[in-house]
DNA sequence: ACCTGAACACCGTTCAAGT
DNA sequence: ACCTGAACACCGTTCAAGT
């Protein structure tokens, strides 16, 4: 039975039965989310399939997302903030190449394969048209792109990088390469991570290291 | 009324009345096609859109595309096609980093802007879950990238490019920078490929010219 | 052969009703 | 408040019927 105690009508009902329940339902939701679509990838999966893995109703689904598309954002928006752990070893007073190398291959990582390299492609489908998305992955890559410029700033005045260079340009420059690279894995459909970490390795101390 | 002479039932009837007819027809679709993704985007845009601004009705469309997703493919491989032009300067005894230059700046210009980036990402996000547009979009960039490596290879014979740098390595990564940075720019849904150009040509010239 | 357009199947989203 | 599940709206695709 339902025990009046919590009961809707009741006067003086607390907001929230259960304050950390909608952070809850949405890890729930999420997780759900991410085992279809790594099984089906995006558009193959429907609301019904997430909500059967779930175990929720369709109604339920979207009193914590909005729509089906926030649901990638959200995917997204977390597989991003895991490679941006990465970035405190850029701090650390680790060498430079090496910080970058566990970067890339953690963002390699994440996307190889057949599935999830699809999924990495899906997200930036997404982002394509939707704004918000889009705004939010910028947002953190001018974060990782500033620090990483940071990085490459100090080594510089330390003599351990090539002085004649931008720190913004080869910051962006180098961004973008992971990008690309981590594309062409997805797109390839192979588990090839580690040797793409070893090449953007090998061309990062090419650009990055003092010339002599 | 219909001519009875070119009448279906008809016995020695040839096989095509008119053989560029299913040609036509592909290019009349696409070009429809094209108009309405870059107005709307590829998920946005309906079949039944496209059929309007192509004066076509559904059943017929079908009868020249097997689906939806095999128009953006379509369109997709177009604009490869077009971009891989560029590359003949590469043979023509043109400076390495020119031809690089003229390369970006046709590979960004063609995806610059809010409309024509979206139709980028949509490329890539269909190419995830479609096998086949994949391997012709994979196929595609190894012949770029191949001729690009040869060209390197040219250059660093000649004295022209530094000579301690895999060209089949160096072409990757400089691929991989072209679509990272077209990326880029079309989730910024700025204007902005001559400048990105710029930034190319000054990254090409610091990997590949001869240190002294 | 080539095309039309109504019908079908499917899926994202909503909403009245339950507890 | 939180959830259910049937109903709705929409759109990609098919197919019987026309010329």
């Amino acid at each position: 039975m339902f025990p009046a105690v919590l009961g809707w009508g009741q006067r003086f009902m607390p907001r929230h039965a259960d304050p950390a329940l909608p952070e809850r339902r949405r890890a729930q939701i999420l997780e759900a989310a991410r085992r279809c679509f790594l099984e089906r990838g995006f558009r193959e999966t429907t609301v019904e399939e997430i909500c059967a893995e779930a175990r929720f109703s369709p109604g339920a689904l979207y009193r914590y997302f909005d729509a089906k598309a926030d649901i990638v954002a959200a995917i997204a928006l977390e597989a991003r903030a895991h490679a941006q752990a990465a970035l405190h070893r850029l701090e650390d007073g680790a060498d430079l190449i090496d910080a970058l190398t566990e970067l890339a291959l953690i963002f390699f990582a994440a996307f190889e394969g057949e599935r999830d390299g699809a999924l990495l492609a899906d997200i930036w489908g997404e982002a394509a048209r939707d704004r918000a998305l889009a705004q939010a992955l910028a947002a953190r890559d001018g974060v990782v792109a500033a620090r990483v410029a940071a990085a490459i700033a100090r080594a510089q005045r330390a003599g351990r990088a090539y002085p004649a260079l931008s720190p913004q340009d080869a910051a962006e420059a180098l961004m973008a390469m992971l990008d690309g690279m981590a594309l062409r894995l997805a797109l390839r459909r192979e588990a090839g991570s580690a040797a793409a970490a070893r090449r953007f390795r090998a061309f990062a101390v090419h650009v990055l290291k003092p010339k002599r």
